[in-house]
DNA sequence: AATTATATGATAAACTTTATCATTTATTTT
DNA sequence: AAAATAAATGATAAAGTTTATCATATAATT
């Protein structure tokens, strides 16, 4: 496969957030790069980039789907207040199971991330 | 909230499957029930649902969202050989963790499932 | 330089989901 | 029971998302 300059910005577009962006995100950001872009070639190369696990999709629930350019091992937290999707170490989860024929698993936490816990925390202390 | 004949038999084919289905084979299936219901209010009545916590939509990487009106704690696993997501309970999973703020977490594993296993080992004892 | 293979941009087509609105159905009030 | 009110529906338009098509452009190979 061709590493072409659209691939590449599109890609290296991915590499420089930890934002996990939607499509939409993406192809804006790229445009930036190459203008004259088009949006077939964004989704084009995202499936490229996914087949050749450059790139990791991910679904949380009620979300459009998302791309991470992070294929490392690693959870995510989906924030409840504000959105955000945030990466989570895998040395703070511990899984076991008992069933037979897996090979891998995703696991999403949802709930407050620390940014805006720690607004709520600054919110109240004024009260 | 009412429970029209629509609502009713939008939840009732979801309770009477297993198989997580996405909005195309829920809208099918009504239509055998009901066979003049919209789709829109198809669509409609899955968000009722959600929003009252009678049903829930999941997300597995790359597919559809799909429903379940299992709302039960349990776990998934989608088969990598016929793409079938499987329940799994939550007494064959545990999970620790040591992340603030997170109230609950949804885990999909990914695999080879019972059957498709077992079709496996069959066509290799042929030989 | 010519040939071959791959990728692109533009856009049409397909598909999915939401919004609109007049009509229907159910509930409440009188 | 009839009238008034509220909620849900079906049909379909609109919006949004993703894929397919194809002529052109770009890169690699011969």
């Amino acid at each position: 496969m061709r590493f072409s300059k659209q691939r590449e910005a599109v890609y290296n577009v991915l590499c420089q957030t930890t934002s996990h962006p939607d499509v939409a995100w993406i192809y804006a950001r790229t445009r930036e790069i190459i203008p004259n872009i088009s949006i077939a070639t964004v989704y084009r190369n995202l499936q490229e980039l996914l087949s050749i696990g450059k790139i990791k999709k991910l679904s949380a629930e009620g979300y459009a789907e998302r791309y991470d350019a992070n294929v490392s091992d690693h959870a995510h937290l989906v924030c409840s207040c504000c959105g955000k999707i945030v990466d989570i170490d895998m040395s703070q989860v511990d899984v076991k199971h008992s069933i037979a024929g897996v090979d891998r698993y995703e696991i999403t936490f949802y709930g407050c991330c620390d940014e805006c816990r720690n607004n709520k925390d600054a919110s109240q202390n004024k009260q």
